[in-house]
Parts: C-alpha cells; sequence; structure tokens
DNA sequence: GTCTATAACGAGATAGAC
DNA sequence: GTCTATCTCGTTATAGAC
C-alpha cells in the first residue's frame, strides 16, 4: 500500500507555492516579487520552491493555469446559480471586488500591465484569460440585451465591462475607494438598456 | 555674457532623461527599466544619470511631475479648444487613445499597478494624477450632464470613465484591438444621456 | 524534498580621474 | 558633466549533503 497514498507533503509545498505566488503577484506584480517571498510564506527555503518549479517563468506559468481554471469554474458556477442575465453579470462583478476587497488584484490585469517584459508563453497565457472572460460576457451581454452574440456591438460591450472591471480594480485600491467598482459596474449594466 | 546662456548640456541630459525614463516606464513599468535603459537611450554612461538624480525613485519622481503638469496642460487645452463638454470628453479620450496607439501605457496608470512596490512619495503622486483627472471629469461630466457637480453620481461617473480608459490602454496592447478605446469610451460617452 | 553553500549575474549607487 | 572602476546587495539558479 506504500503506493498508494503517495505522501503528500510535496504535493502539498507545490500548491502551497502556487497559491502564494498567485496571491504575491496580484499584490506586488511579476517583478514584485520573488522565490524567497514566496518560501518564506511557506515557511521553507527557496530552494524548495525550485524543486517544484525549475524557474520563476515555468511557476508563474503554472499559477496563470491554475487562475485561468479556477475562473472558469467560477464562471460556469455563475450560469448555475442565477439564469437572469443582469444577475449573472452582478455576480461576475462581484468576482472582481471580492478579490479587490482583500486588495489584490486581477492576477492577468497585473501581469498585462508588466506585458511587455514577459516572455512569450505567459502573455499568451494572459490573452487567454481576456479572450475567455470577453467570450463568457459576450455570451451574457447578448442575452441581456437579447442581441445577436456576434455583434460588433456586443462585442464592444463585452471588452468595456472587461477593461471598466480591470480598471476600477487598480484604482479602488490606489485611492481606497470600497464601492468604486460595484457603483462603476451597478451603472454600467443598468446602461445596458439603452445598449 | 558667460553665465547668460549657461551651457544647455547638462539641462538637456537632465530633460532627456526624463523622457526617456517615462516612455520606458510606460512600456515597462517601475521595475521594468533601469538606470543603463534610460543611459542607452541617450547615449550616455547611466552614471551620468546618477548625476542629475541622485536615486532611480527621485528619476521617477521628478518624470511624475513633468507628465502630471504636461496632462494639466493638456486638460486646460481641451477647454480652450472646445466648449461643447461632449467634445471635450471625446478629445480626452484621444489623450489617452494616442498613447496607446504607440503601445504606451498612462504613467501612472502602470504605477498604480505597482503601487505596493512603490515608496509612499510615488504613491502619493499618483494619486494625486488620478484626483487631478477625476475632478476634471467632474467638472466636464457635470455640464454635459446638467447635474451639480458635487454629486454623487457625478463623481461616480468621472471614476467610471477614468477606469474604463486606465482599463482599456492595458488590455488594447495585450490584444492589439485598436480602436478598443475609443470603440469603449464612444459609447460610454453616448450613454451619459441616459446617466 | 529539503537543506546549506555557492555560483553568476544584474542593479543601484559611490569614488575619483578627466 | 561625464567617464572608468568598484562596491554592495538582491535574485535566480545549481551542486551536493542529509
Amino acid at each position: 500500500m506504500s503506493t498508494a497514498r503517495p505522501a503528500l507533503k510535496a504535493r502539498d509545498t507545490r500548491t502551497l507555492a502556487l497559491r502564494a505566488a498567485t496571491e504575491l503577484m496580484q499584490r506586488r506584480g511579476f517583478h514584485g516579487f520573488t522565490f524567497h517571498d514566496v518560501a518564506a510564506m511557506l515557511g521553507v527555503s527557496h530552494v524548495a520552491i525550485h524543486y517544484h518549479f525549475e524557474t520563476k517563468v515555468r511557476l508563474v506559468e503554472a499559477a496563470v493555469a491554475a487562475y485561468c481554471e479556477r475562473f472558469a469554474m467560477d464562471l460556469a458556477a455563475i450560469e448555475h446559480a442565477h439564469t437572469n442575465p443582469e444577475k449573472q453579470l452582478q455576480a461576475y462583478v462581484a468576482l472582481f471586488a471580492g478579490a479587490a476587497s482583500d486588495q489584490r488584484l486581477c492576477l492577468c490585469g497585473v501581469l498585462a500591465a508588466e506585458m511587455v517584459t514577459l516572455p512569450e508563453e505567459l502573455r499568451s497565457a494572459v490573452r487567454s484569460f481576456y479572450k475567455q472572460n470577453e467570450a463568457w460576457l459576450v455570451r451574457v451581454i447578448a442575452k441581456a440585451t437579447r442581441k445577436r452574440a456576434r455583434s460588433a456591438r456586443v462585442q464592444q460591450l463585452a471588452r468595456g465591462l472587461l477593461d471598466l472591471l480591470e480598471g476600477a480594480m487598480v484604482s479602488e485600491r490606489l485611492l481606497d475607494n470600497p464601492s468604486r467598482i460595484t457603483g462603476a459596474a451597478r451603472w454600467w449594466i443598468s446602461s445596458l438598456r439603452y445598449a
């Protein structure tokens, strides 16, 4: 039975390192955290992190992948919880507001701002996140406005909401305006009526 | 007459260094550029930059100050060029779109995303930029909507437009969507009608 | 899997010559 | 004002012991 339950310490450190790296980046960006920071959060040496992730870029790649997967699950959960598209949009906004209330930015939003300094592997992962979100928003906004999902207008609205949220996360934290995201989004969603 | 025209080389390097640092940061962020990068753009040694700016933070402080001043002049010019508030908002949007078309972000937008890793002097300078913009937008949006400038709604609209633009700059570059900023802003401005 | 030790490099910053 | 040379430090990464 020794192989049935292969000591979990390793997977644990791997998983915890991913969590830590994600949180650190959401607060400080790619260039704002080090292996040492991650290791310190787990109470281990930075070499232990290197054992699980050969390079910093690979660590971040894995963190972004996990982030996108979690986000995809959140989106699915929203669709399951609400049928009304406006409610779905509100729940979507709450995802961003939740992170911001913890002083965290969207992981891919920060990385997008640092884009030029990142290797191509990371850039394309970040692009995928944006496209994933835009595609989901297009579907929901099409329902909300009773327009065709393929219309340019719906596409534009989806991009606008995503950009508004990404931008508001940054300034809500900067200026300590607690309801900046939800306030702006509420007006935005209600204006859909006139789109 | 030797003091009448004090050799301009120094001021020149100082000014050019500020320009270079600003451009580098708009593309790469605070942690994405070095003294060497700035120096290379001027064809000098990085020590020449240190002569004019004791530390990196002071260099950036000066760059942000100059950026805010230039922005204030742009805002004044817009008010001088247009009387129609909607035209003024369009011209405002064009400021952001112009930088983005050159693959540059808003200097203070990038720094805001990196906020946690910056010293307090820089953070407060970045906050001032946001407040300066919000105050100007409040005035113009109040005119456009015929509401009181002090109303919470106008305040919220001003924040929303600024956040939308800051967010759209990041994603326009990331996804190479050339008219992302202007497209989103045009809809946003037209929706003011229903605010 | 995790550690100590160390290598290799780049960055910010200073000294002193010109 | 600008240079070469140097210092110091933090960061990524690897070697080898336990």
